[in-house]
DNA sequence: CAGCATCCGCCACGATACTG
DNA sequence: CAGTATCGTGGCGGATGCTG
């Protein structure tokens, strides 16, 4: 009905809920841009991204699979080559998420002027 | 130089992890959302996010103050009224959020079937 | 009404060591 | 090379009780 005001039900069905929550995270939004040039092999992810531990880029990556943002190929050479590649819908939303980027980068200046400012009127009290 | 392909370098001063780190979280882009129809009391605001407990939408709406997100105004009356309200940027960073909840809409049964797929192949090694 | 204080479980994340 | 396995920790977030 109209007089039910709230947004975005809390339950495990609810698709905004759910995206936050999948790509809110440390690492996703880093791994999905790092893929956009083109598949990446396991340790090259790791030393496009800054700081990331092996144990969470296999993580993440797991769980974007899981999703359908990547795909993982596997090739039997020796040693071992994997591949990891954005999907249709990796690459999909990936504009949506481009567009806050760049916010991101055009804020930035904002954001630090707005902390000091909120810093030093709650230090005033 | 153009052979250091790193992506969103590792510091504070990364606009982009900045941005993810802020609203990433598990109420922050809620929030911002329920204040986008104006300005909404306290109390207001935790019955329209269903599941958000006091001690988070007020620490949240502290965060989403201090980056310069979200106004707050304290009428003294008796019993006391505080609005929320965007700040500009507040009502600038929601457009690019906006355009990734759209995306979350639509590719709703997308994602489960991933995850439906995902989960068949793992059970079956 | 709009909060603050406190306690606490859980899990995201990191560090390290080991492997097919 | 591309992972697993294990352990440790900080802090996110929930529950509850109290207050100007």
């Amino acid at each position: 009905m109209a007089s039910d005001r709230r947004i975005f039900h809390n339950n495990e069905a609810c698709p905004v809920r759910n995206v936050v929550a999948q790509i809110g995270d440390k690492w996703s939004l880093l791994i999905l841009f790092a893929l956009t040039d083109g598949a990446e092999r396991f340790n090259a992810l790791k030393s496009r991204i800054e700081g990331i531990s092996q144990r969470m880029l296999t993580q993440t990556l797991r769980d974007l699979e899981r999703e359908g943002y990547v795909d993982r190929t596997v090739y039997p050479e020796v040693p071992v080559r994997v591949e990891y590649a954005l999907t249709e819908m990796g690459r999909d939303i990936v504009k949506p998420l481009y567009e806050l980027v760049v916010w991101a980068d055009k804020h930035q200046p904002k954001i630090e002027q707005a902390r000091k400012i909120y810093d030093k009127k709650v230090s005033s009290t």
